[in-house]
DNA sequence: CGTTGAAACTAGTCACTGACAAGTCGGTGG
DNA sequence: CCACCGACTTGTCAGTGACTAGTTTCAACG
């Protein structure tokens, strides 16, 4: 494909070489100069399309958002809380890039609207799977932070490759069995 | 003070400097230039010291994994696994700066041998702290996991504001109750 | 007490980055 | 067909990390 004036695709483009450069080395290697050189843009043709380094992060987030929106309402009905939780780690472990992304505010530009509606349908979906855990016996809030905070550390630890090696190398099942612990208790 | 040639004590103050802007502003923040503007030296000065940005980190966060292993060493005989879940989470609030370099292999120098012996050290007070979990019925290696993942998320997502405002501004009372869930199981 | 060598720090520089300003291109609606 | 406006380029500036070479101070030794 010939250089054109017009890229005619270039904000993609760029969102798809800073996921590539966000998957091999982390979101401190993302620059704009370099993904302009990797689509083969001007340095400063981005800015046009994201208006500073941390509007590009924002809406890798917020890609990142609605892909696991995407991943949690695409669960089977037949599926419960335990399939919410592998689905989370799964999802950290698949979209690696954008997760590392998704969750550092000082990167991110908090009031964006396309980063706040992807937050907002991520929430709902993940509300929605932690319904399943209130049996009335716990309290909900109490019982959502608790799942949550659960596979969001899980997530972040094996990313860091901070497990020890005995958890294995199954993400899922090492996920699927943590999850577990916290639905039956330690001590039944 | 007069400022004279030899500072005297330019790595513990270059360290208390990034201490101070990390807990204000994030790793992102914390550049050499402006250390050693603060501290009153030329901006080659902690290179002296450090050698490079991630050396720096490096050593912050070696600090970090020491004041974690104190925290735990210092629990009373009596505490429980709960009360080593609180004292983690507490330490990530109190210690917020530490802890947000602690856990980015991305900024750190691994192989550092100071990093290593702090690493160990705490690692080793958790794997005591969590001990009291294994109660024979739970695979020791998933329980322990289960727990760090817990206690390690709800630190990460509290510190990013992350969790519902209804889980309460009190941390150390909201982490037992998520803890507490772990323990005695949310399905009984 | 003077010398000397190493450690601590300064000064200068280079390549690179983010951000901004001003200009150019080209598709599209009128 | 032409004016407009979004898309992109070119040029530039300040700030940063990293490197090199030089300077000051300290301390150990004779």
């Amino acid at each position: 494909m010939a250089r054109r004036y017009h890229h005619g695709d270039l904000r993609q483009a760029v969102l798809t070489a800073a996921v590539e450069v966000l998957g091999d080395s982390g979101p401190a290697a993302v620059n704009l100069r370099d993904l302009a050189r990797r689509v083969g843009v001007s340095h400063a043709a981005p800015a046009h399309h994201f208006g500073d380094r941390s509007g590009l992060l924002t809406a890798v987030a917020a890609q990142g958002f609605d892909l696991l929106a995407d991943t949690l309402e695409e669960l089977p009905p037949s599926s419960d809380l335990l399939d919410a939780g592998v689905a989370y780690v799964s999802f950290a472990v698949e979209h690696r890039a954008h997760f590392e992304v998704m969750f550092r505010p000082e990167l991110l530009r908090a009031d964006d609207p396309d980063l706040r509606a992807a937050q907002e349908r991520s929430n709902q979906a993940l509300d929605w799977a932690i319904a399943g855990f209130r049996d009335g016996s716990v309290d909900p809030v109490v019982a959502g932070a608790a799942a949550w905070s659960l596979v969001h550390g899980f997530a972040t630890l094996w990313l860091q490759r901070a497990l020890p090696a005995a958890v294995g190398d199954d993400v899922e099942a090492a996920a699927r069995a943590v999850a577990e612990l916290l639905v039956r208790g330690a001590n039944p």
